[in-house]
DNA sequence: TCATTCAAAGATATCTTATGTCTATAATAT
DNA sequence: ATATTATAGACATAAGATATCTTTGAATGA
């Protein structure tokens, strides 16, 4: 029960973009580098990215990532659902009735944290650290 | 990124042991039975929870698990850190000082959804089944 | 005392997931 | 054309989850 790497990576990678030209891509080199990870690993996880709309790709010569334009407010939720998947963390083999109470209680737990992640952008942390 | 079976073993174990006799201990046997788990893997489980206090274990004829009389009021969260331990969903290899914005994003998240484990009662659970 | 019934603990096995690497392919700028 | 870059898929390795088996030790009751 812990986050994967993964996600801390696409987090980094985000944040990392956010604050970059919106125009002007970053190579997954220097973007691996930055983080101590191999760039083939990291184009794995930056393509779910793609895939969810959240950044572009630009292939060719200075090519690489940006973020999309479209979406100015990214939330961590997001990020992480695009990594982790949405499942629910507490996956029952089978179900047993409408009224299970442990269910109940876990999924509720799971949406406190969920609550949070949603309401925490990209801009939010940004301008956190101009503060700082 | 998911909660573990053996949490989800943990938490009905309890529940079970919860709605029974606090003195006549529940044999693993049957406990396992229940829930479609082998008992040598569900004992293994139980010692855990044994060495946390929360239930204690009796051996020998008729013997068994049982709640632990001292505590009244265990909480959800006490049980799942038992199973999964305490360690942060988020950690990271290093850590690069002390204002990471993103850390700080991810453990308040965390810190929601422990605080609502944190506030669920066993009680709190079996008050809700009796008024179905 | 002694056999029976249990949980505890350790060694081992299997399966799944996480974490990558490698290679081939497609797209793009110069 | 050629160099550069992302994409995709196959493959490899390591770690963790999920057990099983066997031995040990504790408690009971006959
Ligand atoms: S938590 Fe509820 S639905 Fe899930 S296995 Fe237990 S009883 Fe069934
Ligand atoms: S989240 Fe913060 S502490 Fe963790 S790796 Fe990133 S920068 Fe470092």
């Amino acid at each position: 029960m812990k986050f994967t790497k993964a996600t801390n990576y696409a987090l980094h990678t985000m944040l990392k973009l956010f604050e970059a030209s919106p125009v002007k891509p970053i190579g997954v080199q220097e973007l691996a580098e930055m983080q101590g990870v191999s760039p083939t690993y990291l184009s794995k996880i930056l393509t779910r990215l793609v895939k969810t709309g959240m950044i572009e790709s630009v292939s060719g010569v200075n090519g690489g990532y940006r973020l999309s334009r479209k979406k100015e407010d990214m939330t961590f939720l997001d990020i992480i659902h695009a990594i982790e998947g949405t499942a629910s963390l507490f996956e029952c083999d089978f179900f047993h009735g409408d009224e299970c109470s442990i269910q109940a209680v876990m999924k509720e737990a799971e949406e406190k944290m969920e609550s949070h992640l949603k309401n925490t952008k990209l801009t939010d942390l940004a301008l956190k650290q101009s503060q700082a």
